[in-house]
This record gives structure tokens, sequence and C-alpha cells, in this order.
DNA sequence: AAAAAAC
């Protein structure tokens, strides 16, 4: 691995990537960057979370000419969330050279995407359809275009993008650089990249190269009608930082995250059904951490990369095992870990053992949570506040009994006796434990009647619900 | 069969 600051790149992008806090190259990007500064064409097969982007968008960038004459890049992603994500971090890469780079995707104003173009953006990021859209309507020249960058190639192709591909690519120059990224490698693509690429240069990790973030794996065996409560225990005892829940239709989305917010979940939904407006505002609402859990169908399984989802939800068992790596790869980001936990009925275990020879890792069975392990997890959130609390005040001998304590979590008592010891004034009264406590300790939000909008406690925005109700 | 993607 080397450092970024080493490879010779010029200042203007020695400060982009200082301020975006990279150090290390990623394997990948250490074996693409130097093939693409020479302009070479490059088969790179990779996961996302390997540092793709900024593998390709680095070099891309460094020999890109600055001048506002024409549209120098494009860049062709599967989705309208991974457009607009791609897009912001070239921007963030050419923020000191001038170079922008702007998202054109579909179910957004073509004639406010048009007065943007105005603006003269030297990357294009784009969903194939509008791409071919903007094409047809002469919104677009690509006759410039000197590196085009086909991202989740084979993901693309496995939802019909073919014919789009190959007329966008014989819309821009010949001579040009192509750069394709693919996490599996199919013969549809080697033949596509036989008939567009010149001389590819074959990238690929060797499986230990590739960067398998700390995640852990688990399911969980369920009937179908426990799954929601199962899921509720689930988030009250892990209480993730973010969490993405996957279910199966855009109908189960909906229903499923209608629940969570009724029971005072921070959750929303996501899938294809939803305007673009709506699902762009989801997915900012999420990234800023305005909502905790992101409940979404495979339209978010793949390439998203959001800091801070510590949790991944299999509500279903993904039917197609690729996408089953895809869900998981969104937690563990950055080298951080993650657990993803699958909810498999007994019907479906050997759905599951197929996954798991794909995943190639053990997905290792984790008991139902019962009543007493989310007051336990509870208990044991608590602590970690007060611990921490602990150490600012430097109590520390309250903090050694506690921690004693702690590491027979087993016992509520000890626990509660814990508590006791680390409060200041201890409350006299015994922390009561019945199974009537309620299964939920956090307070709802509340309806603002009259702005029409739900509040969280910290009194900020919150977006309207679906009127339906299923679990 | 579902999901994604153009109007």
């Amino acid at each position: 691995m080397s450092n970024f600051f080493e490879i010779g790149l010029s200042s203007v992008l020695t400060k982009a990537i200082s301020e975006m806090g990279f150090e290390e190259t990623t394997p990948i990007q250490e074996r693409t960057i130097p093939l693409v500064l020479e302009g070479k064409d490059i088969i790179g097969q990779a996961q996302t979370g390997t540092g793709k982007t900024a593998a390709f968008g680095i070099p891309m960038i460094e020999r890109m000419n600055p001048d506002r004459e024409s549209i120098k890049a494009l860049v062709v992603t599967p989705t309208r969330e991974l457009a607009i994500q791609v897009a912001e971090e070239l921007n963030r890469i050419g923020q000191f050279k001038d170079v922008r780079s702007l998202p054109i995707y579909g179910g957004q104003d073509i004639d406010r995407q048009i007065r943007s173009l105005r603006n003269r953006p030297q990357i294009i990021v784009g969903t194939p359809g509008r791409l071919m859209d903007h094409m047809r309507r002469r919104t677009i020249r690509l006759q410039q275009v000197e590196t085009v960058v086909l991202d989740e190639a084979d993901e693309m192709l496995s939802m019909g993008f073919v014919e789009d591909i190959e007329n966008i690519l014989k819309e821009v120059p010949e001579q040009r650089q192509t750069l394709l990224f693919s996490a599996t490698m199919p013969k549809s693509i080697l033949d596509l990249a036989q008939r567009f690429m010149q001389n590819p240069e074959y990238i690929s990790m060797k499986t230990k190269e590739i960067i398998v973030p700390q995640i852990e794996q688990c399911y969980v065996e369920v009937q179908e009608k426990q799954k929601f409560d199962v899921l509720c225990r689930l988030l009250d005892i892990q209480s993730p930082d973010l969490a993405i829940v996957f279910g199966r239709t855009k109908r189960r989305v909906d229903e499923l995250f209608e629940a969570l917010s009724k029971r005072g979940y921070s959750a929303e939904g996501i899938h294809g059904d939803l305007t673009q407006a709506r699902r762009d505002m989801v997915m900012r609402h999420f990234k800023e951490g305005l909502t905790e859990i992101l409940v979404a169908t495979d339209v978010a399984a793949r390439g998203l990369d959001i800091s801070g989802v510590t949790h991944v939800y299999n509500f279903d068992v993904p039917q197609d095992p690729e996408s089953y790596v895809h869900r998981i790869g969104r937690t563990g980001r950055a080298g951080k870990g993650g657990q993803a936990i699958t909810f498999v009925t007994p019907r479906e275990i050997g759905h599951l053992r197929l996954i798991e020879q794909v995943a190639k890792r053990r997905i290792t069975r984790k008991p139902l949570p019962t009543f007493n392990d989310v007051l336990v997890g509870q208990q044991r959130l608590t602590m970690d506040k007060i611990l921490k609390a602990a150490e600012d005040e430097d109590i520390l001998r309250y903090k050694e009994m506690a921690e004693e304590l702690l590491e027979d979590n087993d016992s509520i008592t000890l626990l509660s006796a814990a508590l006791k010891l680390l409060t200041k004034e201890p409350s006299t009264a015994p922390i009561v434990l019945t199974e009537e406590a309620p299964l939920r300790s956090r307070q709802p939000r509340r309806f603002d009647q009259q702005q029409g909008f739900h509040r969280n406690r910290d009194n900020s925005k919150y977006p309207s619900r679906f009127p339906k109700r299923k679990f």
C-alpha cells in the first residue's frame, strides 16, 4: 500500500484528497491510478467499498483539462442514487481544479437538468435511460468525451441496459479511454469489453486483497409473523447508529417503514415507485442522520456508501445470492465493523446455505432476542453512557467496580447495582424489570398538527408517513 | 417473480 501524497499528484488534487481524509491507497487504487494516468483502458473487478470511485476519479481528474469547453468524461451507473453519490465524490476530488460533475438521471425535471448543463460541467454521471434521452434531444454533446466509465457494469447488463450502453458507447469518440468496473465477470461483460475497449488491462483483486470489511454475519430463524417484533427488539438491543432494513417488495417496504414509524422509530422507506424528489429527500435525511433506519428494496443494495451504517437487517432473505453480498456491503464501510442479520423462515434455511456458499462466509445462527435481552441490552446501553460520563469525571474507582460487575452481565440485579454505583446520586428505588415494561423505551415522535409533519425529540422536522399499516 | 431504468 502506498500513500496518496507520494504518488506525484498535482497540488490541487493532493489538497482535495487530504481534505477528504484519504491517506493510504487501497489495493485497487494503487493498481488502477498509474494505469489510468497512462491513459490505458481498464477492466476492474472490485466489490463496492474498495475505494473504486476514487480509484478512477483521482487519475481521471488529474489528467483532465479543466477548461469548460466540453464534457470530458462520462460515468454510467445502474441506479439514480449511485449516480448522485458518484457525482458528489467526483465533485469533491475536483473541487480545487474547478472540475465539476453533474448527475443526470430520470425522474428529475429535464428542463432543470438542461439548465444545469449550461454550467458546463466537465463530468456527467448518469443512468442509461436519461442519458439516452438527452442524447436524442441533443442536449448533451459527447463528441469531446475522453474517458468513459461503466460503473457496476454487471448490474447494468443484468438490468437489461446492454443496448443503451452500446448506443452510448457508439456516441462517444472512438479515440477515448474506457474504464469498466464490475463485481463479477460474466461472459457478457467480457464480450462488451472485447467490442468497445482497446487492449484493456485486467485488474482483479485476489480475494485476500479485497477489503472484506469486518462484517459479522448471522441469521435468526423466525416465523413470518414474528419478523416485525424481532426486528424491533433487535433495534432496541443493538441501537444502531444507522441501519438499513431490506425488504423483498416495494409494497412491503412501505408497510414496514410505516409500522416502524408508528412504533416511534425514526424510519423512512425508499423504492423505485416513489417520486424521485422523495427518493432524493429520503437519502438525504438518512445520510445526515436525520432518520436512523432506512427501509429499502434492492434499489439501495448496491454501491451506496453511507458512513455510520452499523447494521443491515435482511427482513426478507434476498432471492439472489449476489444481492445478499451487495446488501451486507452497505455496512462495515471505510474499514469500520458492521453487523448483518438475516431473517430466515424455517423453509428458507436451504436457500440460506446457498447464499453462504456464494458469500463464502459462514453465517451463524443467533438465538431470537428474548424480552429479557431487550432489557439487558438497554441497561448495557445506559451503562455505556454512564461509563463514558464516569471517564470524564475521573471517578475511576467507581468505574473499576462497575466494570467488574458488568462482566457478569447476565444478572440484571448486578447491572442495576452497577448503575447505582456510577450514578452520582444513586436512585434508592430499585430498577423494576417486569414483563409489563414497555417493549420500547424511546419516546415516539410527536405529530405537529399545524405543520402537518412529525417532529423528532430534538424538534427537527420529519416527513409525513403513508396512511396504510399492516404490522 | 421482484427489483432496477425514460417520457
